[in-house]
This record gives structure tokens, C-alpha cells and sequence, in this order.
DNA sequence: ACGCCTAACTAACGCCTGTTAGGTTAACAA
DNA sequence: TTGTTAACCTAACAGGCGTTAGTTAGGCGT
């Protein structure tokens, strides 16, 4: 008799989704469906609680997209410093550079919802939110000019690059590929690989072969 | 005594925005705010009008936001092809290329609110707003794609280059631009010939000189 | 067994939204 | 002078929003 008056015995015990799980189901929603479109009721609803509870975890809607964006620059940041990290020393330049585009693709396309729902709602949250995200967005954009620095001093690169101008174009360049890719046409890896081409020797076809 | 009596004398005699100066304010606000962000309140009281008033030019929000965006791709597309057809017929690939590039990045940045409307709301608009626009996207597509070919066929460009991917990498690139570009930094043109070096030859330092 | 803590719930608040119906005004034509 | 029409206004509607206050239920330490 005990057996068939089990409601809702999916989840573990008493649910739980929790402050992360909140978090986490915030961020695929922005990401799918951008940020003026996910109300806290449709969160809450994803995350099997009701509207109003999310108040036990956060203080507000800018609370929960701001720690969305914050987590989401992190995770970038870390996957695209630990990726040039873990080159021997002696690697050299165009290899790095290769890295760091790849590192950036997969966290965006592959890995985190968090990084493709900050790189697809940024644009759209209040302004205070956006003043919130940005030292977090330094630091990343520092470490990008840290190594094209390097890059250009050690002749990698061209001695005439303008490494803030380089790194806007980079970087928006990448994060655009959000709007348009699609796994089933080919992976990540691969479309990183087109990126540093184009971007290391260009698409002209050159006369000295 | 008639002097200061006058009330809002500056419109032309009954206001009289229109149609189009309700589009065109429109588009402004959504280029400025977002989509989400612009309610028809909003754009009435810009546009010095009632928010039921709007619904005399339009039938709905939906209506206004799908011409917006239709024209902010009609202008950016005449732009490019007005761009690339002045050219006399024996003009270089290089330097095709490179006006087409300086052409849509002139219409984005210096020239429409429609087009930067466009770009800047695209992804926030409702599915069925975005699925009427796809035609007239997929006519500018088709544009660059033919352009693109041609210069693969004369030899202007690699032989291994994929066409569809070059013109995702090309247009996301410039269009990315809106998120970042300030006019006091340096114009729009000067930006264009940068995009177009690294695009054209890579950054890169070459041992061939 | 008691009380505390965590994590939820219910119900409502004022506000803003897109939208509609019906009334008003000014300019122009006959 | 009258009729017509384009362009606007007023007032209200239902529904969704973020947010708040007060309440409830389960698990743990003492």
C-alpha cells in the first residue's frame, strides 16, 4: 500500500537542485533562449521548484545572470590559460596561438553553457550587470594581450599588428561562430583549425610557391 | 505675447512621423536597448505619439521588428553590391574583395540603424520573426557566396578554402565589430583595411622578405 | 524529544506589457 | 458647408513580470 503513494520519486530524496542546479538550468535557458525570454518562473519551473523559492538561493534576477556571466568568463579563462600552460616551454609561437584558439572554441561550443550563455546575453542584461561582469572580462582579455605581446616580440607575428585591435577582432571572431555552428557539419577541433589558418597565413593565394 | 505661447513648434505643422518615422525610430531604440528592452511605449514616446497609435501603421510589435530587420539586410546587401558593380570589370580580385568588406562594414558602423538593428537583435527576436527574415538573408548570403567563388575560380584565392565557412568566418568577423567599435578610436575605413590585411594575408611574420 | 536549519511552498503586491475598441482632430475635396 | 479620410488619442483589458512575506516540511545535533 506504501508503494503506489510515491509522488515525483525521480529525484534523489528531496530533490535538491540546489543553489548550482539553479544555476546551472539559468544558464542553458539564457543560452537557448537569450536573456529578456527566461523569467524566473520558467527557471524555476526547469528546475522542478517554484518562482518564488529561487529567493532562498539568490537576491534578485540580475543576482543569478550576473553569476552566470562571471562563471561563464572563468571557465573561458581558465580552459584557454591551462591550454598554453601545458606547452613545453620551447614550444613555439604558432603553435600557442593555435592552442589558444582552440582552448577559447571548445569552451565556448563544446564544454560550458555557461560561456555561450554569457557570449549570447551580454548584449542584453541592464547595464549594472554588464559593469559587474567586466573586471572578470579583463583579466581574460589581459591574458589574450599578454601572450600576443609575447608573440610579437619574439616574431611570431608582424611587427605592425595592433595587439588590442588584433585580440577585439580574434575573440569577436570566435565567439560569432556561436550564431551559425553546427555540430553535425563538423566538430569544434576542426573549425579551430580553419580559424588559425585563415588568421596565421590568410586566404590569398600566394605567387612565391 | 505670441512669442512664448508657442507649444513644440518645431514639427511640421501636425508632427505627422509616419510609418516610417516610427520604423526609423524603432530601429534606432533596438540598435540602442536591445529588443527585449524596447516596449511600444517606448518607441510611441519617442516618436512623440500614443503607444495605441502605433497599431494605426502596424498590426503588431512582431510586424514592426520583422521590417526593421528586412531593411537593415536590404541596405547592408545594396551597400556590398553597389560596392563591388562600380568596380570597372578588370578589376583585381584583392581589391574586390576589399571594397566588399569596406562596404558592409560602412553600413554597419557609419551608415544604418537598421543594419546595426539587425545584427545587434537578430538573436533575441522570436522564432518565427527570424524564420520571415530568412529569405532576404539568404539573398545576401548568396551575394557573398558568388563573389567568394569567383574569386576561387580566377585564382585570386587558395583552392582549399570552403566557400560557406569563409563567408560565416567574414560576416560574423565584421559583424562582431558593433560590439566593440568606437568611432573616436578610428573610422570605420581604417578599420576595414585591417580586417581585409589580416583576412587577406594572416599576421603571420613571413620568412620570404 | 527538542529546537534549529535548510529548502522549499503559497499567495499576493504593484507594475509593465502587447493589444483592442471606439472616439477625436485637422486637412482637404466637392 | 458638408463629407471623407488619415492620423492620432483615450481608456481599458488580460496576462506576465520581479519580488515579498509568511508558512511548512524534512533532517541533524544535542
Amino acid at each position: 500500500m506504501a508503494q503506489n503513494t510515491a509522488i515525483k520519486a525521480n529525484e534523489t530524496s528531496r530533490s535538491a537542485v540546489g543553489r548550482d542546479g539553479v544555476l546551472d538550468i539559468a544558464a542553458r535557458l539564457f543560452r537557448e533562449q537569450g536573456y529578456g525570454s527566461v523569467s524566473l518562473r520558467k527557471i524555476a519551473e526547469a528546475a522542478g521548484i517554484k518562482a518564488g523559492s529561487i529567493y532562498y538561493h539568490f537576491g534578485s534576477k540580475d543576482e543569478i545572470v550576473a553569476a552566470v556571466l562571471d562563471a561563464g568568463i572563468r571557465v573561458v579563462h581558465a580552459s584557454m590559460r591551462d591550454a598554453i600552460t601545458d606547452l613545453r616551454a620551447d614550444t613555439d609561437g604558432e603553435t600557442v596561438l593555435r592552442a589558444a584558439i582552440r582552448a577559447h572554441l571548445r569552451a565556448l561550443l563544446d564544454v560550458s553553457d555557461y560561456t555561450s550563455a554569457n557570449v549570447r546575453i551580454f548584449g542584453q542584461v541592464p547595464q549594472s550587470v554588464r559593469d559587474a561582469n567586466l573586471p572578470t572580462r579583463r583579466a581574460y582579455e589581459a591574458e589574450w594581450d599578454s601572450l600576443l605581446s609575447q608573440l610579437k616580440k619574439d616574431g611570431t607575428l608582424k611587427q605592425d599588428v595592433d595587439i588590442r585591435r588584433l585580440r577585439l577582432m580574434l575573440i569577436g571572431t570566435l565567439n560569432a561562430t556561436l550564431d551559425w555552428f553546427d555540430p553535425d557539419r563538423g566538430s569544434a577541433d576542426a573549425l579551430s583549425r580553419t580559424y588559425a589558418d585563415v588568421f596565421l597565413n590568410g586566404i590569398l593565394q600566394r605567387q612565391d610557391t
